[in-house]
DNA sequence: GCTGATTTGTCACACAATTGACATAAATCT
DNA sequence: AGATTTATGTCAATTGTGTGACAAATCAGC
């Protein structure tokens, strides 16, 4: 009895087939004295979901490190006043700054110049006039390259065996197979066990702190995850009034 | 519907990335304690894709080799405190340092002094004054003559096969043809079987760390390999969302 | 150098798995 | 019982992967 369209795009911004876990669209600080080309740098950041910010020299640039750090910087060599390859020696020398990748714009494609870029620090290099989306992939290169590793850790809960680098999980010794999304549910609550989290809470962790999603979810995808879990699932709990938790006592309470 | 050129030139500098089958830059550890010497050591071999660590007396040395194994030692002969040769026989008395090979700095051009060199466990000998380019032909040697036993460690999953010296996949005792990447991917997944590698890592694992790839591209290499492998594909599994893995429990699923 | 064979990275399309919303049923509390 | 809260089944949109084709780049012989 309804004919209303039920469903509603998410984010276009982060459903590029680029599939990075991006929990925030990723800040880019364009440091560029030429306005024509930290414009058209900008407009084709942020319609590819960046954040870009603009520094028309090393002071500025500096001032903006100072103010917050962005993910990564994209850095013209040649400069007014400061060069960009001291900037980067200067940033790479930093501690606070030092893990910020930086990527060399330069007109240059001398091998030396190269050289002695990457020497200074930078992550990688560009040389103009090059092509927006070799820019857009280089970036997306090197912000992939600082992603975390795969987490390692092996959880355990009861007979409940949880391995993040093999993304494996197995019950009384014998695999199991679940989805991403119960994966993510079940790793987050095996990493907190006993505690309680509420279906926001469980929104913001599992599937990323900016989605708008129906709480009612929750409660389908937990019931996924029991399914999955088999005898398993006895370890996720409902608190009534409060939201889920998983427990080393599995209820008692048998399966039909 | 396209019109557009689908094909990109490749970055020009990086199109060498075929020539060397270099796995990682190799480590140097310059022990040297002249800062001149040092310091210029250091800079020609970062130029020359090294990655050299300086320490300055033997004591900075052994704390550098506690801490990680470099892939090769510069010595100099003449150290305040330890004489060079004092630690050349040392860490080639030491079991976790014994394989590690030593090139002797010297002032001394004597057969003498030469003799006692080698016969202290060195693996090659320069006189300074020395070219940087006979250095790095020296350096390069000692590499290239340890490298076959690096890479001769054969690796098995399940019945599948591949041996690094000889460059052969074998399943079930036939041998199979694949093609360099697919060669180097099924190398990287058998020397880290069971764990999800995400596109990202293979990327930088498999192609490099600098090269801008697309991402579906793993994709398609991981079909060629499932190809090459016949009935051992199935070790190469899918892991939706996150990644492949190889695993020695191969998948059940039958082939068509 | 030139040439033909091989390898490689992209793309477009097909297909299968996953996902989130919703309706309804069941459970739990007061 | 009545009111809330949670569980479950279903469905269409969406996303992720597999695959064949193709052109560029590289390699191997000459």
């Amino acid at each position: 009895m309804y004919g209303t369209p039920r469903w509603r795009k998410l984010n276009p911004q982060l459903s590029s087939r680029h599939s990075l876990p991006m929990k925030t669209t990723p800040r880019v600080l364009i440091v560029e004295d030429e306005p024509a080309i930290a414009e058209l740098l900008t407009i084709n950041l942020k319609h590819n979901g960046f954040a870009p910010v603009w520094a028309g020299d090393g002071v500025a640039a500096q001032r903006e490190l100072d103010a917050n750090l962005p993910d990564v910087i994209l850095l013209d060599w040649m400069l007014p006043g400061q060069s960009g390859l001291s900037l980067a020696r200067k940033w790479r020398a930093d501690p606070r700054t030092k893990d910020v990748p930086v990527i060399l714009l330069t007109a240059k494609s001398d091998e030396s110049d190269k050289i002695a870029g990457l020497d200074a620090g930078a992550d990688d290099y560009i040389t103009k006039p090059f092509s927006i989306k070799e820019m857009l992939a280089r970036l997306r290169a090197v912000l992939r390259r600082r992603s975390p590793e795969i987490s390692s850790q092996i959880l355990t809960i009861g007979e409940l065996q949880l391995d993040g680098s093999t993304h494996r999980v197995t019950f009384q010794d014998s695999a199991l197979k679940l989805g991403p999304t119960e994966f993510k549910l079940l790793q987050h609550l095996m990493s907190h066990p006993e505690r309680v989290h509420s279906r926001g809470q469980l929104l913001d962790k599992v599937w990323g702190d900016h989605v708008y999603i129906e709480e009612r979810t929750v409660d389908v995808h937990i019931k996924r995850l029991r399914e999955a879990l088999g005898q398993g699932g006895l370890h996720v709990e409902t608190v009534r009034g409060t939201g889920y938790r998983i427990t080393a006592q599995a209820s008692t309470i048998s399966v039909k």
